[in-house]
DNA sequence: GCAACCAGTATACTTTTGGTAACCTAGTTA
DNA sequence: TAACTAGGTTACCAAAAGTATACTGGTTGC
C-alpha cells in the first residue's frame, strides 16, 4: 500500500507508460498536482524502482523519467484493482477517482 | 485505494475468511488496533459489501461479522499484492508491514 | 450488590499525508 | 538586463487517519 496507494503514484505512473517524460510535462500531463507532490512520488517511486531518471546534458538541462519493468507490474497491478473496484455495488459509486 | 486501504482493513478480512466473528473475538484476534478503528473498518466494509454484519439475539447480545464473496476477492487481491511486493529489491525491505 | 463481559461511543490527541505559495539556481532568449 | 524556462526546495498549513483512554447500557454469574 505504501508502494502504490500515494496519491498521485497512479497518474504517474500511466503517463509514463508510452515512453520517457520530461519533469516538467509530466507536472503538465496530470495537472492538480503540484511540483512538490510530483518530486515527492516520483522519488518515492524512483527509490522503490518502479521508475528510472535520467539527467540529460541537453542545453536547458532536463530529465527524464521513465517506467521500469517493475513499475509495469506494478501499472498492471493498479488496473486490476480499477477493474474490480468497477464491479462493486452502485452504492460505492465514486464520483472522485483522484485516490484510486 | 480507499475501499482496501485501510490500515487494519487487511487484518480483519484476513481473520474471517475462516467464518464469522464475533466483534470483541475480532478485536482480541487483531490486537493493537483500538476498538475505535476495529468498528470504522468493520462499518465501512460493511457499507461496502465486503463484509456482512449479523445481530444474535442471544443472551448477552452478540454481533457476528463474515465475508461476502466480494470480500473474498478483494482478499485475495490484497493477497497478491502481499507477494508481489515480496519480490522487490531489498533496498525497500520493510521492518512495517502493518501497512501491508 | 458487584464485577465482568458484550458491543460499541465519545473525546481528545498525535501522526501522516496532501497541498499552497514563494523562492532558488543556472542557463537562455528578446 | 529583464523575463522566461527547467527542475526543483523551503516554509508553512489543513485535512485525514490513527491512537489512547474513558464511558455507556444491558446481562449474566457469584
Amino acid at each position: 500500500m505504501r508502494i502504490i496507494g500515494g496519491k498521485w503514484t497512479g497518474s504517474i505512473l500511466w503517463h509514463l507508460k508510452d515512453g520517457p517524460v520530461r519533469f516538467n510535462d509530466l507536472s503538465r500531463m496530470i495537472g492538480g498536482a503540484s511540483k512538490k507532490m510530483i518530486t515527492e512520488r516520483l522519488r518515492q517511486l524512483e527509490h522503490q524502482g518502479l521508475v528510472h531518471r535520467q539527467v540529460m546534458d541537453t542545453a536547458p538541462i532536463s530529465v527524464q523519467y521513465s517506467i521500469t519493468a517493475l513499475g509495469t507490474t506494478a501499472l498492471g497491478f493498479l488496473d486490476e484493482l480499477r477493474k474490480w473496484s468497477d464491479q462493486l455495488p452502485p452504492a460505492f459509486a465514486q464520483t472522485d477517482t483522484s485516490k484510486v
